[in-house]
DNA sequence: GTGAAAGCGCTAACAG
DNA sequence: CTGTTAGCGCTTTCAC
């Protein structure tokens, strides 16, 4: 394959050590010898050998990150970040999809493990004590950029107070009928434990107490796969002008995309407002109103806490990035 | 950190080869020491080193995959398949994104040479000989998924005639002025080479076939980041109507936005063509024409070839998956 | 069926 | 400033 640190000193009429001295920009070596060194090395077009390297620093420069999926815009965009900000720093990112399935995850996060990657930014599916004992069992640095896990690292907007606000604003343009829309609410567990739906959850929340301390207002929650038949047939029962709010624009465009194809119009005969805001909402009209947060943030902290973690750092447990609404034309 | 086999042997009272049989399953050994060794390995949550195993073996069962950027719809779907189907088969994804810059092309692959990938997949930005020279010196498996590299192994559907079909569709919709937007091939390369525009070219090249063998077209490119506005201004000259094919949905989108922007209804005024087809097409409307081709077949034809080619079999240069036109109501 | 030993390529600690 | 040595943890070959 390529040239090795031993076959360069025995070139060069010097030791390992010293090669290693040269190539990797270590004190004590004069210049000539160092120049010597390198020059050979380029010519027999050397390429350090990272495993080997890895094996004997104890540390392989590489961080893994485990998403549900890709296909979800917003876990495209921040995985794309991430790889950038990881890479500037000379990791690099192994990216595995656990497809929402805990199975996957336990069997990702184990391989990972074995890699010996030095950390782990994880979209956790699963929950419960249990798991999270098991996670800290792996002594690996971890950080959530989405749903949390109590002990464990996190980076993301606050989901409660963002969705308190959020009803408020939906509030501000005249809705007193408010509908949250959050399918993934319903899932049990498979195994063990019970699905991770912390975001979810804190969102559905923050709804639920600005209904219960703001008088006036109706409350719904849809949270299962019929939901975009359900909202369709509130829209036509059509007692009050009705606002949907979708836990994740994922939600909000199949609702939008149900209600255009019933000959719903929105606003016209209802209110619409989401949670993500992803890029592909630019191309949408009319513009989807959403609680919106800057991916690139949320990536660059990730990787930047996770590599103090990595460094031994301590960091504090939480760190909750900043969201604004985008004011859009579907309320 | 984690126990090691040398541990193990050592409660064990074997030696490390033995060890090495019953957790690597491997012939040679009785039923009641591997069951003695298994279950310690398991009581003292033994986690095998894969690195320590890479440099042993030689193989790392990671591939790296250099990508534009994820902010491409295509892009991730296509990495979400590749890494799936890679882990499927017991390899590991080292996602990289390029952005489009050659120097951190030959950057990332470099690093990727260096921790001992065993193939990688590659969207190359650059081209040229001397490129595919370097990269072949790099004596590594590498695959394409788009942009062809005389000579590198290249999964793709066939552009040259797929542009060449949708010229056709579109004439066949009545349109007889077809303007081909592809605003890449502008590129100039910043260092050596020329950006790679590959595929890009070959469609254009469909399209000017299709042009100069049937008579009665009238054909315009654009290629330049001014597309948009030149778009619009020859849909308001509007002499004959004008249908306009993208050599990419990135550009259909920008073009379709713009369009409604300014006031221009497609297809009333102008008819609107497209290549790739990524899910988010599914929340537009009209429904826009696409050439329209699997993901899914893609990404697995990509790994089954790379790890055909890892293993050393050989494999024919070049697989076209098939393509077809997905009729929307832009046209 | 099992053990011993050499080695993958690089790093680090200690001598000189 | 440079050389020597002993690993990192696992695999593999060859004896017994």
């Amino acid at each position: 394959m390529s040239i090795t640190t031993k076959e360069i000193a025995e070139i060069c009429h010097v030791s390992r050590g010293t090669v290693d001295r040269a190539l990797n920009g270590r004190a004590g070596i004069s210049g000539a010898t160092r120049k010597l060194i390198q020059d050979t090395a380029e010519k027999y077009h050397y390429r350090p050998h990272l495993i080997a390297s890895s094996l004997s620093r104890g540390k392989s420069m590489s961080i893994g990150v485990v998403l549900f999926d890709l296909n979800n815009r917003y876990f495209s965009q921040l995985s794309n970040i991430i790889s950038l900000a990881a890479r500037e720093r000379g990791y690099f990112t192994y990216i595995a999809v656990s497809e929402k399935d805990p199975d996957s995850e336990t069997q990702i996060l184990q391989n990972l493990v074995s890699r010996r990657v030095d950390g782990i930014i994880l979209l956790p599916v699963t929950q419960g004590t249990k798991y999270i004992r098991w996670l800290e069992s792996l002594e690996i640095p971890v950080v959530t950029p989405g749903n949390h896990l109590p002990g464990i690292h996190h980076v993301s907007i606050n989901d409660f107070d963002a969705a308190f606000e959020s009803v408020g604003y939906i509030g501000g343009a005249g809705y007193r009928r408010i509908c949250f829309i959050c399918p993934p609410l319903r899932k049990k567990g498979a195994l063990g434990g019970t699905y991770n739906i912390m975001s979810q959850d804190l969102r559905a929340r923050g709804v639920k107490h600005f209904i219960e301390t703001n008088p006036g207002y109706t409350y719904d929650l849809l949270i299962k796969k019929d939901y975009r038949e359900k909202a369709v047939s509130m829209v036509r029962a059509g007692k009050d002008k009705i606002a949907f709010f979708c836990s994740s624009d994922v939600y909000t465009l199949e609702l939008f995309k149900t209600f255009r194809e019933q000959g719903i119009e929105i606003p016209r005969d209802a209110g619409l407002m989401g949670f993500d805001n992803p890029d592909i909402l630019d191309f949408i009209q009319p513009r989807i109103t959403t609680v919106s947060t800057s991916v690139e943030i949320q990536g660059r902290e990730v990787i930047n806490i996770l590599l103090k973690l990595i460094a031994g750092e301590t960091v504090p447990d939480t760190l909750y990035i900043p969201h604004e609404i985008c004011r859009g034309k579907t309320l």
